[in-house]
DNA sequence: ACTATTAATCGTAATATTGCGATATAATAA
DNA sequence: TTATTATATCGCAATATTACGATTAATAGT
């Protein structure tokens, strides 16, 4: 096998998989850091500030923009990245809800 | 290659990318959904809930458990499992302040 | 047109994940 | 002790991810 089984679970779950799986790393973690922080939007530095090559940095863009996390604008012969505020919030929100399904004090167990 | 350059990274970003990728499956929001809200912590019924094998469930569950989500704990014969309120609480503050860094108003582009 | 600059893509090797059947382990009950 | 029940682990095949060098494509400046 290998493969997830995506069609068993509702596709609020599978939405939700999707984005967190593109946070769930270092390299994109910091790259998000860096573009909203210090707006350093564009892929080559972000491959000197990081210290990855810069297909490597160029692939997690590419992952974070399938993700729908952020968007690109193209600037003469770079390109500018940005967060896309409509899929930040919508994370926030479901990422939200979900976590404060928790009854700190009501434990199971 | 194919080996993450954690070394590269804070501990925080570290971390949270742990927390993160434990969450980053669908198989995995829909036990701890059960977990909290059916309040289905054993490892049998959520296998016949989710439809998947028990090896695959006991194998998620543990992921969940290495990442500190939950904690389980010996009810004879079977094992409840239930959130870890410290780690999730962490959890949910390292989000939300990260989440929230960005200023929706201001884009670089 | 030519050159420099930047990002994207290709190809590849190493590693990790996913899912499951089969088996092992542990605790309870008879 | 033996049987029962529930979970964990092993082994495996399929698939996915990670990182990077090399190459390609696209724009800007001369």
């Amino acid at each position: 096998m290998g493969l997830t089984k995506t069609e068993i679970f509702t596709d609020e779950q599978n939405r939700l998989a999707v984005m967190l799986k593109a946070l769930a790393h270092p390299a994109r973690i910091a790259i998000l850091q860096q573009i909203i922080n210090a707006n350093a939007c564009i892929c080559g530095d972000l491959s000197i500030e990081l210290g990855l090559a810069q297909a490597t940095i160029s692939q997690h863009l590419k992952e974070l923009k399938t993700a729908g996390l952020i968007q690109g604008t193209i600037e003469g012969v770079s390109v500018c990245y940005c967060i896309e505020p409509k899929n930040w919030e919508l994370l926030k929100q479901q990422l939200n809800s979900f976590l404060n399904l928790v009854d700190v004090k009501a434990n199971c167990c």
